[in-house]
DNA sequence: TTGTAAACGAAAATCATTTTCATTTAGAAT
DNA sequence: ATTCTAAATGAAAATGATTTTCGTTTACAA
């Protein structure tokens, strides 16, 4: 996707475009992995004398507000971020290898609802799903 | 569940049955309801004068380790900790109201899997499923 | 009853994340 | 182009969950 998209959301919440700012998006932009906050402060850090984690912290965070970036949590309980523009309820699939992470658009939550529904006789009310595997690539190599 | 099952299951793993393993097991027991580290500790030293808060977190681990205990993420990216034996894969319905956790049994992940893998022609290898909602008890008072 | 590995408490360490506050900067207004 | 101001940033410290270390205690097997 092209930066502009972005820059125009941050425009859109008054957040300014600065070289930081930039830089992360052009990163995150550049592959479709997830990132741990370190990892992208290690390679800012290639391009800013200055620059410091909170900094990082800080833009993952707004961007996660402003709906341009998720977070995924793995099993070492810190969070992974990604850019991810879609606004509706969704799901992910991770790839194991590359780390790569697609957005699922179809989950027949109805059906997995109406079967935990009968089964504790409660209502479902929200769900959360993450898929782990190969991506399409990762299976071709 | 009786706490002999638990037991049980110390020995088996060579665990001792020791005071605060009982207690932690006993608390735990008593209700379906998943736990913070720290919510348990505030419980055990009622009973212990002596109980550090690393003794809770061990305890949790091992249990978990042994399979007699399982844990959930929430938002605020702490450690939830609740009963649970079952060995093959399955899923979790949380109660958003009393925090009661319920194991799903039967989730058609091959029909989700058959999608995904349609989608993005990759290959879905694990999925993790979590329900949040109300329960039976809760959706009657 | 005794020996020993396991369990534990206390204190400190770790490590991800957040806050504070003084300084700098993007971008709007002039 | 220059000025102004709120937003952004860096540095350092704080926070808070979780883990480690290590010396002492305890469960339980012999």
């Amino acid at each position: 996707m092209s930066l502009d998209h972005y820059f125009i959301q941050l425009a859109n919440h008054k957040l300014k475009k600065t070289p930081k700012r930039i830089e992360i998006l052009r990163v995150m932009n550049s592959k479709n992995t997830y990132f741990s906050p370190q990892e992208l402060w290690a390679m800012l850090k290639e391009k800013f004398q200055k620059i410091g984690l909170p900094t990082v912290y800080r833009i993952l965070q707004q961007f996660q507000e402003i709906g341009i970036v998720a977070s995924i949590q793995k099993e070492d309980n810190q969070l992974y971020y990604f850019l991810c523009s879609i606004k509706h309820s969704h799901h992910h699939f991770i790839c194991r290898k590359c780390k790569k992470v697609s957005c699922v658009e179809y989950c027949d939550f109805e059906q997995i609802k109406k079967s935990v529904e009968e089964q504790l006789q409660s209502k479902a009310e929200t769900h959360f799903l993450q898929i782990e595997g190969l991506c399409k690539d990762c299976l071709e190599s």
